[in-house]
RNA sequence: GGAAGUUUAGCUCAGCUGGGAGAGCAUCUGCCUUACAAGCAGAGGGUCAUAGGUUCGAGCCCUAUAACUUCCACCA
């Protein structure tokens, strides 16, 4: 039964309303059904602290018009949502707080600091949950989950112990990337090289014999304090004297020793270089080979250490600098300076410029891990889409370095690793439960403080959230998934480290396909950001233009991969889309009958019924098979173009007078108008689901696959054979030809549309322009109308030609013969055009030796019309004079 | 240093396996035609970055060049 839309568009009266409804009828939630496939999404899950933006809306919308569309087409549909809770981000904003209070992590402890942070995800946690029902999201909230929650926990421990007892896991020196600020170990991809202006300070070190000195030159002199040798090649002839020989080392009372290694650049400067092995990684390596003692010049704060410091300690990094430049300076020994640009290390997090720093932390071998994740990709099992993406991919995994998983952080997964606190025992257990005692010698244990890596958690999140370790239903049932959606900008933060992962953990690939989108930036191409303030909310927008003109926004106009623009006309349009739907459909409600129940095709159809028919059958296999290749840019409009312009700009008119009539053929055309509502719809549904929601539940619907209760649980439209009617189909299409042709000379020669006009339509196919009378009368603004096989034209007259018709239309006044000649004749050109250069492809030998038969089929059939048309003009041309 | 992407109408972008260049916005003309002026009917506007090549045929494939963007690596 029919309900009355309202009469202006305003998706804030529904769209909250619709969620509700969806959430409290359960449709979100995926019950296991057997008979069912099953299709799987893993939700990117959004940190705690986070606050939808653009990205998040991209990235949830995709997901949501893929979940949405299996779930019509009947596959057991689980969106799996949750929570992400990014240890550092959140530590460093509860830190922040309490920094407000006066208070420190010292302060509070490690137990009253967790409690705050537990306290910060009751707050906050569910905020960016509540923003992503806003967008329409229809995840399976009965199943949400969080990274620190009790089964994803036992996950990531299982997972520590695995790889542990395999061997992948250990815990050793090296040089990692340290955060002053964060005061935390961050890895490789968290450090983000930047480009700043430096100097190269050229520092003189003075030969311990006072046979002269050693010039070195450094990018942070500071540094000079952890200094351990100096270097120069073995093959330098310029230093081969003063190798074994040991310099004083400025600013301290130290001597340190010549050595020489490869790794030097002859090169390079003045071949000579100061080698610090607690704070350079190449440095480390050449101590390491030379035996050389780590000398730690600095804090955790970066602040220069008492005992090597001297009178430095205490200063900060950069005041140190230059406290110690003006001393050199002073003391003869800088050389010179020299501006040089270099690339710094900043922390992806809070933007500090990060030390490399000789540390204790464990670590993941990557190298054997990577190895079937590459493969896996290689062999095309699970693919990229766009496949250009397996590039970097492939890259990355291929020169793959070990993976720092230690933090030293309180916010995050502890590591279940246990020492012994007798120093001469120094026994080392891993466990997931937990000891007290050391079974060696019996002292205390005592649990490693650190936490770790945020991505260690989310690369488990597909098979962790769905129950594993245990067997349970879901993951028998779900996993692996199908399809995960994200940027491209976290591929080797977590795509990689998912796949390597699952593939290890569960012997399966988490999911077969990755489908990768590009950034939304600003109205000038730049990224959104914080600092910037150029962001665009979502949630402003939905307030302003409805979620469905927001989604739509997101996908139009835009190829997989590639990053998009958003500005206001965009989305205007968008929501003009969505107004230009709900007043069609609003038309439609208004001209039905009350007791209309659904929709049911007669047997018999007027040749436009069969023709729209025909589009929308084209409609929906075409929109089935961009969705099934991800090209939902290309889906979408297909949608819009067929709405807009085929069945609101001419099916709709066509029916006026129709449904005006009544009777049979209004009864008909209301059928007709009410089943194709009803596919558009569902084929919309995914992309603008409250919309079509809204509209479909005042719509007359029933008949098998329609749920007159919810499109969402309605199904999708297939292809079918019995509404192809391609003979009516090339044959309407020739009235559409005509009358579009009439209106363009109407135009020309600015005849108001109001000012009924004698037509006279000459054609072969009198019955078929005969029946489109009335279109004529109504869309060509037709006075007299008149179809005939050979019209003899009389009088000034304007001709308007197709290739299946002539139509004359007698003027009077507004015609002036000479011009009317010098149109035909500009057509005649146009026309002649036309068949030169089809006649030309069609006599060319190479064309029709080696084109598809197919092909050469068009060109023949392009090539007659034009010649119809040419005989057509000439034959007016002929009468005019 | 390595790699990827982009370059198509004034602007923002589509153009999926090669077969006479598309949309929205903007511009111009005419319409308040009772679903919609957030609209309707029309019009103008492009050497598809440049130069070669492959092909019967290239916006699309290959090679080189240029400009812009991004990612990766990083020599003190």
């Amino acid at each position: 039964m029919k309900k009355e839309l309202a009469k202006t568009y305003s998706p804030k009266d529904f769209e909250d309303r619709l969620y509700h409804e969806w959430e409290q009828r359960k449709y979100f939630h995926a019950e296991i059904d057997k008979s069912k496939k099953p299709f799987t999404i893993v939700i990117p899950p959004p940190n705690i602290t986070g606050q939808l933006h653009m990205g998040h809306a991209l990235d949830n919308t995709l997901q949501d018009i893929l979940i949405r569309w299996k779930r019509m087409q009947g596959y057991c549909t689980l969106w799996l949502p949750g929570t992400d809770h990014a240890s550092i981000a959140t530590e460093a904003k509860i830190v922040n707080a309490m920094k407000e209070e006066g208070l420190t992590k010292d302060d509070v402890g490690r137990d009253g600091f967790l409690e705050r942070a537990w306290e910060w995800k009751r707050v906050y946690g569910g905020r960016i949950v509540e923003q992503l029902k806003k967008l329409g999201s229809s995840c399976d909230w009965d199943r949400e989950r969080f990274t620190l929650d009790e089964g994803c926990s036992k996950a990531v421990q299982k997972v520590f112990i695995d790889l542990y007892n395999k061997g992948y896991i250990y815990h050793g020196e090296r040089i990692i990337n340290w955060c002053p600020s964060c005061k935390t170990s961050i890895s490789d991809i968290e450090c983000e090289y930047e480009e700043q202006d430096g100097f190269f300070w050229h520092i003189s070190y003075p030969l311990s014999d006072g046979s002269g000195s050693v010039e070195i030159a450094t990018t942070r002199p500071e540094t000079l304090l952890g200094d351990s040798a100096i270097a120069v090649h073995p093959d330098d002839e310029r230093y081969k004297a003063i190798v074994g020989k040991t310099v004083k080392l400025p600013l301290t009372d130290r001597e340190i020793p010549v050595i020489a290694d490869e790794y030097v650049d002859m090169e390079f400067g003045t071949g000579v270089v100061k080698i610090t092995p607690a704070h350079d990684p190449n440095d480390f390596e050449v101590g390491k080979r030379h035996d050389l003692p780590i000398i730690h010049m600095m804090n955790d704060d970066a602040v220069i250490k008492e005992g090597v410091g001297g009178k430095y300690a205490g200063m900060d990094r950069y005041e140190a600098r230059k406290a110690m430049v003006a001393d050199l300076d002073a003391m003869g020994l800088l050389v010179r300076v020299e501006p040089h640009k270099h690339n710094v290390g900043c922390c992806q997090r809070c933007g500090t410029t990060v030390e490399p720093r000789a540390s204790y932390q464990w670590f993941v071998a990557m190298k054997e891990l990577a190895k079937p994740a590459i493969d896996v990709v290689r062999s095309g099992e699970l693919k990229y889409i766009p496949q250009r993406f397996e590039n970097g991919y492939l890259y990355w995994m291929e020169n793959i370095r070990d993976w720092c998983i230690s933090r030293q952080l309180w916010w995050g997964h502890r590591i279940p690793a246990y020492y012994c606190t007798n120093k001469e025992c120094n026994h080392t257990e891993i466990t997931l439960d937990g000891i007290d005692v050391c079974p060696k010698c019996g002292a205390p244990m005592k649990q490693d403080e650190d936490t770790l890596d945020t991505w260690f958690s989310s690369a488990l999140w597909p098979f962790s959230t769905l129950g594993w370790p245990e067997k349970t239903e879901d993951y028998d049932y779900f996993y692996p998934t199908n399809t995960l959606v994200t940027g491209y900008d976290i591929i080797p933060f977590w795509v990689a480290r998912m796949i390597f992962s699952g593939l290890e953990h569960t012997g399966q690939k988490p999911f077969s396909d990755v489908l990768i989108h590009g950034l939304v930036r600003d109205e000038q191409g730049r990224k959104m950001s914080k600092s910037l303030g150029n962001g665009v909310d979502p949630l402003e927008i939905i307030d302003e233009f409805g979620a469905d003109a927001l989604r739509l926004t997101l996908v139009t106009g835009n190829a997989p991969g590639n990053d998009m623009r958003w500005t206001k006309t965009k989305v205007t349009n968008s929501r003009n889309f969505a107004n230009k739907l709900w007043n069609a459909s609003r038309y439609i409600l208004m001209n039905l009958a009350e007791d209309m129940t659904g929709a049911t095709l007669p047997e018999a159809l007027p040749i436009e019924d069969k023709w729209i028919l025909s589009m929308y059958n084209s409609l929906v296999k075409n929109v089935t098979s961009n969705l099934e290749s991800y090209e939902l840019g290309i889906a979408v409009q297909n949608l819009y173009d067929f709405i807009w312009d085929i069945f609101c700009d001419w099916y709709i008119e066509l029916t006026k007078p129709r449904i005006a009539a009544g009777g049979e053929t209004a009864l008909a055309a209301q059928n007709v108008l009410v089943f194709i509502m009803q596919g558009i719809l569902k084929l919309l549904h995914p992309f603008m689901p409250f919309i079509t929601e809204e509209i479909w539940q005042s719509m007359p619907v029933s008949g098998e696959g329609n749920n007159p209760e919810s499109i969402m649980i309605s199904a999708w439209p297939v292809y079918s054979e019995s509404l192809c009617f391609t003979k009516e189909r090339t044959e309407f299409t020739m009235i559409i030809d005509a009358i579009k042709a009439v209106r363009v000379q109407r135009s020309e020669l600015n005849v108001p549309p109001s000012k009924k006009v004698t037509m006279i339509i000459e054609t072969a196919q009198t019955k078929l322009f005969g029946d489109a009378k009335p279109f004529f009368e109504r869309l060509a603004g037709a006075g007299e109308l008149a179809v005939c096989e050979a019209a003899k034209a009389e009088g000034d007259m304007v001709t308007v030609v197709t290739a299946n018709a002539r139509i004359f239309i007698p003027l009077g006044e507004l015609v002036d013969k000479q011009k009317e000649l010098d149109r035909l004749e500009k057509e005649r050109k146009a026309a002649q055009k036309d068949i030169d250069f089809l006649s030309g492809k069609l006599s060319n030998q190479g064309f029709l030796s080696k084109a598809p038969a197919q092909q050469i089929e068009n060109e023949r059939a392009k090539l007659a019309k034009a010649q119809e048309k040419m005989e057509k003009i000439l034959l007016s041309i002929e009468k005019m004079k």
